[in-house]
DNA sequence: ATAATTTGCGTAAACATTTACGGTTGATAA
DNA sequence: TTATCAACCGTAAATGTTTACGCAAATTAT
């Protein structure tokens, strides 16, 4: 049972493949009888234009690679969702690929999706981004549309279109919510400084600590490496064994705060009342910790969602996005691990 | 910056694109001198062979199409994982695409991959396979190497091949662990009839609980619609409103079972000295909760990497798997949620 | 010295499609 | 009656690759 091609119909009716051709895309040269004829044909033999021969002739493959460090990771799953969704609409696939966070990965994976002839590459990078930087100034990746999701990079060669959510103004709205709450000494988890994210809430932090005058300890802030639950047990553990304990803790995201929530726990902390945590990205565990996490929501699937017309608009009008640099509003959700009942 | 092609390096060279295809290919009928200038003007122009062009010619394109309900699933995306490294260890792409739970789209979808020339076919049906099994009596699928994973379908013109975790000999465990424990009236709240794991865990409550010699009543089995965690939290509420109340409860998963959790902690029931709450995936979910959810592990990652080699086995060695079914071992998660302390 | 064989490479078909160009038939116009 | 022009369809090139076939030159065998 082989497919059915234009030879085929084009022999069935002693004709050629160009008339027929021509015939089934309704060309003006070709007579109302023949063209019947070829569509009943057509229909008769399920013809289906072969995408491969399409792709080959058009030097388009309607498909775009995806990179991302993990599946599993609730954000990122959420941003493909939205990749796909908005992809599918616009009659394009999505062929996807796990860079594991490694930069090496990154790099070669963008090169193996130039080599397929995607349309275009959209990148969710891993937190090392210095390491991708040098290598990315000099790599080809001018001839293909490219977008970076999540994680902002600054070359020096060229500019590279990138659309987020608003880290800064989020962490700004979470922190200012502790303040409201009557939180004091507010502590932070942070992420790697190699991390643009990471960077802008850490940022955030500094920025509105200062403009409330409130004391900004060197102590209250670790860097995590792992960003698992464990790890933010670990690392409550440590802060809280200060001699100047923290009433609060921003953590750079909700696995991390989840720790944290477990190691209050564990040394009789009381969560809200004694202190308050704060997590980053609103996945699905942050609903179904006990007390439920506060967290500061990231809109994944619209994210991915505009990604998509984004780039579409560079592959298919042309238009220059070199320069576009998207920011999505976040939006804070208040739960019981910040919200004093007093 | 177009790509190179053979035609450059033949214009170059002032041969033809067949020497140089030959020489690329260390073909004997090509002198060693004209495989060095041909390597040499190759690499100079960082010469690729063009996999669109390869896919055409060889009617294979190394790429496989997967279908899933949905992303976000903590337990889809483990299976996805193990897909993705088991097919590109192997030299296979993956294109995915969303059914979100609608069997016609699960159809448009394998059609689709059909006329996109995908190798093969991967699917993680949805929980209504009688819908489905209909039009695929008829359809094409007898062209293209088909895979199901984790829910089986039976048809009667042909046999699919499937892949899944062994669900009843897990729900054995789990609730042979529930009895060891002490509980000794447990409750089920079960999938769709439609839904072949869902009736194997149901079957497997049934048998245990007859061959234990214990009461099955019928008021302490309900079916899930929603599968979510409000829906958990509902029934659970509707449960022990009855005048019999169970004491254990055994649901369909994880999301189910934190619901559950939360509706009995809200009507003040200990969990696990009260009532024990079982839940089936250990999805990441379940580790956050409090207290910690005790589950069956089904072993996704390992379920992808498996339905990979089955499915290129079949693609690749032309091997007949139409009768193979693959079940892999669960395992029993014991955390707080059923582990009595006394 | 001539026949046979090997070496080394070009030609062309194949995969499936689109489309510029050319050509034949019939009808209309001068 | 012949030039003009549509209408309608076929030829061939193009996308990039592999490979069966063929053929000249060089080498070996007789």
């Amino acid at each position: 049972m082989k497919k059915t091609t234009l030879k085929d119909i084009a022999k069935a009716l002693n004709t050629t493949i160009a008339t027929v051709s021509r015939a089934l895309h309704d060309n003006p040269e070709i007579s109302n009888k023949m063209k019947n004829r070829v569509r009943e044909v057509a229909k008769l033999y399920n013809y289906k234009p072969n995408s491969t021969a399409l792709s080959l002739k058009f030097q388009k493959s309607y498909t775009l690679g995806v990179i991302f460090p993990k599946l599993t990771h609730y954000y990122f799953s959420e941003i493909i969702t939205g990749l796909l969704q908005e992809a599918t609409k616009n009659g394009y696939k999505l062929i996807i690929a796990e860079s594991k966070y490694k930069p090496e990965k990154e790099l070669n994976l963008i090169q193996e999706f130039y080599e397929l002839n995607v349309d275009g590459v959209i990148i969710l990078p891993s937190r090392k981004l210095d390491l991708m930087r040098k290598r990315l100034e000099e790599q080809i990746c001018n001839d293909i549309p490219f977008l970076f999701i999540d994680r902002v990079i600054d070359l020096k060669t060229k500019k590279v279109p990138f659309i987020s959510s608003d880290d800064y103004i989020g962490t700004k709205e979470g922190i200012n919510h502790l303040i409201k709450q009557g939180y004091k000494k507010i502590a932070h988890l942070k992420g790697l400084d190699t991390s643009s994210v990471s960077n802008l809430r850490y940022q955030a932090y500094l920025d509105i600590l200062e403009k409330n005058k409130m004391d900004i300890k060197k102590e209250w802030i670790i860097s995590c490496q792992k960003f698992t639950i464990k790890e933010g047990e670990v690392l409550v553990k440590q802060i809280m064994a200060l001699e100047e304990k923290p009433d609060a803790i921003f953590c750079i995201n909700d696995h991390i705060a989840v720790g944290v929530i477990r190691g209050l726990l564990k040394l009789d902390y009381k969560i809200p009342e004694e202190v308050g945590v704060l997590g980053f990205s609103n996945s699905d565990i942050s609903e179904v910790c006990t007390p439920q996490l506060s967290t500061i929501h990231q809109p994944g699937i619209e994210i991915g969602k505009k990604g998509i017309r984004l780039i579409l608009s560079n592959i298919n009008q042309k238009k220059d996005i070199s320069d576009v640099n998207i920011v999505l509003k976040t939006k804070l959700i208040q739960r019981e691990s910040t919200l004093k009942t007093n």
